[in-house]
DNA sequence: TAGGGAAATGGAAACGTTTCCATATCCGGT
DNA sequence: ACCGGATATGGAAACGTTTCCATTTCCCTA
């Protein structure tokens, strides 16, 4: 039905052989018969077929990409960044969407196997040591995003550090009681960052002075419903914070709407600061610590396709710093309420 | 290097046409035969190749997803649909972004040519009779979201009836100078959307008998900026208008960010009414006419599989309906200013 | 004009499946 | 015990490329 590479070759009068090395731009073959074979490729429509060179080459033009509960807004901006690249460089993504661990897991060990992808952007996941040998054992080049390993390429940001410039700042402003609404670690997707960002806390808390409140630091879901469910905790029991640090924009918005509901002003008598950095705390106009994910995207997926071109490239890890930015919800403490 | 079906057949001492029976659940292998096969096939981990596969079959078990502009949140809502089916369906979801109309242009010319991917999901962009002709005289199963074409199956939202009963509901309100911000048509992009919401606040000034006022008319990009930018120059014109209706609810959140920047109070002297119904329209508590996003991008999903599994398949148009949420951004309009 | 090395070309083999036809095996009925 | 139809099985051919080796053609030099 389709054109094949042996009617054009029978088309233009030469061996199979020739077309191919046509279109694939091989240096030797004389300028004559490569226009003869060129003219005959475009009169009949030929279009080499991208599966029957899979076959052979193993390669597929196509990039994986694992994202957990990808339409989460800071993974949106994450994929923005990493679908401009891939589409610049003509290749496809394709996308695995995580919702379990039982998910991820799957994929994790499929994937390499199955070879429809040429390497896997794996983005908030962290393989354990097990899961990362085994790629590279399989050969499948693999870059992480926003998650560790030492034995993989690995972009991270800087989350203690984050969380402490942003805390440190709370403290600056005047706050001595600070909420702190942690993500939850749903089947150790995101250990590491909220691990990480509760160090942070930490860090400000005692190079200030100040002491650890245990009562003040609640896990809740990644979501708006799960942070404003902690902040509404938070913000009812009798030491009641003045100032709120959320571990994402998310959760920062339901604080705010708890807030909010509770009647009390921001910032006057509540500072919210969030993390991530997605549009919506423009929209809303709250202060947070935001990390630069369409940058992250875009340098992770080129990254893996240049550890597609040399697979032999050790592991790099590359950090990235994240940047307060000062909204309206953020202001000096009351002196004493 | 991996095992193939040559392998399995030798280790377990039978042809390679009784693996591959096997593997496809074939009913015509003795239970016996099945039971050593499968044990060779677990024992050295034999997984078939699909690109091998597909060379024979024709057949990739990938859905393509073209979608223009896809971190908008109204896609990124029908993504969510679409990818909720997919991963049911045990199928692949490869994204094709598009930003200009040479884009689309290029993926509906050489996607279906492509063979990698078995059907097409099309968001939002309508294909003229010619492509759509040419994808069923290449018999690639098409299915239409938010677009419509004669010729292929399409999901479509009412959208002269949404806009029509928002414009109504206003009028209903005692609005009577009401501003229109409506999307730019992108390349042809949107085009009978855009139309469609025209024409509904037609309909809905008609029958009240309110004249049609075009400087009330105003297109603008489909984003936040574009619809704070209409919204201002709607708001400083000497009649002034005391609401308005956005063609999408991010262009209803640039308009509220209009209005406050210049210190109208929504809803006391400004009602702003939405379209599209997504996550922010909740955050921010405007009402909005909301379209089943998710629900169009299941059943989008749903009946491009049905296509493919049943190619002859004639055809469908499928409408569905909007709802008008009212939230915090509707009043009746003051007696008179 | 002949010779020889380089350049260009042809096409078989290989990639890992599925399909399908030919062959082998089974089993119930006589 | 044998026959015959049904049931199982083996494996060649085909899918559309790329690769690579053998062969042909070209062109320069002596």
């Amino acid at each position: 039905m389709a054109v094949t590479i042996h009617n054009v070759a029978q088309e233009a009068g030469v061996g199979i052989g020739t077309v191919s090395r046509v279109v694939n731009n091989s240096p030797d073959v004389k300028p004559a018969t490569r226009e003869r074979v060129l003219a005959v490729i475009h009169r009949l429509n030929y279009k080499p077929d991208p599966i029957a060179r899979s076959m052979i080459s193993k390669r597929t033009n196509s990039i994986g990409t694992i994202v957990p509960f990808f339409t989460r807004p800071s993974f949106m901006e994450l994929l923005r960044g990493v679908e401009a690249v891939i589409a610049r460089l003509e290749r496809e993504l394709v996308l695995y969407n995580v919702e379990t661990s039982a998910q991820r897991d799957h994929f994790f060990r499929e994937l390499p196997l199955h070879r429809k992808v040429d390497g896997l952007l794996i983005i908030s996941l962290s393989p354990d040591d097990a899961a990362a040998r085994r790629f590279r054992e399989l050969g499948t080049p693999v870059v992480l995003i926003d998650a560790y390993s030492p034995l993989l390429t690995s972009l991270v940001v800087n989350n203690v550090e984050g969380a402490y410039q942003a805390v440190k700042r709370l403290i600056e402003l005047g706050h001595r009681h600070i909420g702190f609404i942690n993500g939850e670690i749903e089947g150790n997707f995101k250990f590491n960052t909220a691990n990480d960002r509760l160090i942070g806390l930490h860090r400000a808390l005692g190079e200030a002075g100040l002491l650890f409140e245990p009562e003040q630091v609640l896990i809740s879901e990644w979501s708006r419903k799960g942070g404003k469910h902690a902040a509404l905790q938070l913000l009812t029991q009798q030491k009641r914070p003045t100032a709120i640090f959320a571990a994402s924009d998310v959760q920062a918005v339901g604080a705010l709407e708890a807030a909010r509901e509770l009647g009390l002003r921001v910032p006057e008598q509540l500072s919210v600061i969030g993390f991530d950095g997605i549009e919506i705390s423009e929209l809303l106009e709250f202060s947070t610590m935001q990390q630069p994910l369409q940058e992250m995207g875009e340098l992770g997926a080129s990254k893996l396709v240049e550890l597609i071109e040399n697979p032999s490239h050790p592991p790099e890890l590359i950090r990235f710093d994240t940047k307060l930015v000062e909204r309206r919800t953020t202001s000096p403490a009351l002196t004493e309420r």
